[in-house]
DNA sequence: CTGTTAGCGCTTTCAC
DNA sequence: GTGAAAGCGCTAACAG
């Protein structure tokens, strides 16, 4: 591998020119610079990271935790971490994982030994003891997802409250009031991750606000046949339906309705909030104010940069504003069904 | 941050003493020993990480390449991600997430930069670039996943021929002649992806060997509906279906079997072969020859680690014998059901 | 605008 | 069994 050294030969300047021609953090004469540009990419030099990060003082690595429970989505989590990775890579950064048993070792450990030069948290809980963590660290941190206490953190999250108001107004001005809700199983709700709770809660509270009863039902067995059944046990006349829940349960929602003779969009409305997956291709798709894992993550990696890269300080949360895509699953009620081109 | 000078200090001898006691990698007086180790976690010393690579050359980081493509299974991916993880940590490794578009230039850059010991590449096709690219580096490289052209390449994969085989005996020797395959879809054996390809060739192979007619059809739509139907177009006496296949397809395979009034296991023995997720808990669980994330990614990082620690050179392709599941989907022809306790 | 040089914090000879 | 010291390949003062 070639250094420095044989580039500032190459070149015939010294290594100071070099890595100033490199990094452009003064000026050089665009002549000797072309002649450096030229003697690096003729010896396909590219810099030693361990000795740039030793004399840099910054390692131009993230590192990611992702705990993998046992009911946690893989799926999105994949997507997570390599749209964290991929914003990363636009700042400079590299993304380093952080497994399971190990998070908050693994936390301490990339810290203490600068490792890494800042952290983001992935699929966060409620009580989640990386929060007490990144508070006891001053380790410049960033949570996608956000924790009951929130002080002292940096958050970057959909918000999730707002999606679940959007989801109802938008039911209720098709005339839609009879409204029920698709969370996640109990299970979850128990671990106290984060979002399936704000949802839920931001749902509750909104349905009370206007005054409807909204009953919400928590699938078993990664289907939604029960979960749909309850809630029409609970709210007989269901002509709206929020779904916040998994792929499984959302891919089969169509299918518990017709169970009980009732239509989507005709009979009930529905709206899947929050939710990573994609309902293009469901039988009936489904209107979706989606979790964007890229929104979320390029902002959380952007404020991570600009902590590291500027020591600013952050904004203690930020929320992301729910978007909303049609695909025609919310019709007025009586309303003809328009079908899309 | 304390430094290798701090606990020097502290503990009252030279760096050097410090560096081969927390090595071991010359004899120290005991008493010293204890000494430097007591200091060391006093001051809660970890070696600085850049520094700790400058020096020893090493920066016990693997690169881990896992492109996205559209048709693959994110979850599986993001599991084989955390086996390999895991697997490096048990050797001192971190692990670096190489992304999608920059797979290649991810590679050389991480190569040439030392920024990694070695790579793993996952998701392999059989004509994936990443194996030229390896050839044309010697840098340590393993694959897990095997492309068409191995030479010069260390690979690590479930033998997916041998599993092959293994369903179509198990089902054989249950009495079932009249065999089907579902395989994947066309756009994913259209990329070649290589496991899926060599499955269904593995299947069709052994199948001729004995003189089987072994119809295999591709989903589509991530349903098994029109894949079953087809499979019973071609053979009206279905009485074994192999999976090798997503979750999705796999878990809607009873009740397409039902649509035409088949049972699983009486009518039907079916087997999920080369399948990264579990049976467990579908309608009716099925036998497994799973494809274990674990057992390849351990292996896999075990050899790269020896390449790499002890420079040895590898074996070129590593098989991992397949292994039997059994969950009461595969009953002898005619025979009584018999229910697990 | 460019060159010289002092580190960054370790590992590892080399000397005792 | 231990210590002194020479780097590892860069970055960033400092000096022209």
């Amino acid at each position: 591998m070639a250094t420095i050294q044989d580039v500032a030969r190459e070149a015939g300047v010294s290594i100071s020119t070099v890595s100033y021609a490199l990094s452009g953090k003064r000026s050089i004469k665009p002549s000797t610079r072309d002649r450096v540009l030229d003697a690096a990419s003729r010896l396909g030099y590219l810099p030693h990271a361990s000795a740039r990060m030793l004399a840099a003082n910054r390692s131009q690595i993230f590192a990611v935790t992702a705990p993998l429970h046992t009911d946690t989505d893989h799926s999105a989590h994949m997507v997570f971490a390599m749209e964290v990775t991929k914003a990363a890579r636009t700042h400079g950064y590299d993304t380093l994982l952080l497994v399971d048993d190990d998070v908050s070792e693994g936390m301490r450990r990339s810290a203490a030994s600068s490792l890494a030069d800042g952290i983001v948290v992935l699929d966060v809980d409620a009580h989640d003891p990386r929060a007490d963590l990144a508070r006891s660290m001053t380790y410049p941190t960033v949570f996608i997802g956000i924790p009951a206490d929130t002080t002292g953190l940096v958050c970057v999250d959909l918000d999730f409250e707002a999606a679940a108001r959007l989801a109802i107004d938008t039911l209720v001005s098709a005339g839609r009031q009879r409204i029920g809700l698709v969370s996640h199983p109990l299970e979850t709700m128990q671990r106290e991750s984060n979002f399936p709770l704000r949802f839920r809660d931001g749902f509750a509270a909104h349905a009370a606000e206007l005054g409807l009863e909204a009953p919400v039902a928590y699938p078993v067995e990664h289907r939604a046949h029960e979960a749909v059944a309850q809630l029409l046990a609970a709210q007989p006349d269901l002509d709206g339906l929020v779904l916040n829940t998994s792929v499984d349960v959302a891919s089969s929602v169509t299918a518990a309705l017709a169970e009980h003779g009732r239509s989507v969009p005709q009979d009930v409305a529905v709206i899947a909030a929050g939710v990573t997956f994609s309902t293009e291709r469901f039988a009936v798709p489904f209107d979706t104010i989606p979790l964007d894992a890229r929104a979320s993550c390029s902002v959380a990696v952007d404020i991570l940069a600009r902590i590291v890269d500027d020591n600013l300080t952050a904004p203690e949360t930020t929320l992301i504003p729910p978007t909303y895509i049609t695909r025609g699953s919310v019709s007025p009620t009586g309303a003809a069904v328009t079908t899309g081109t």
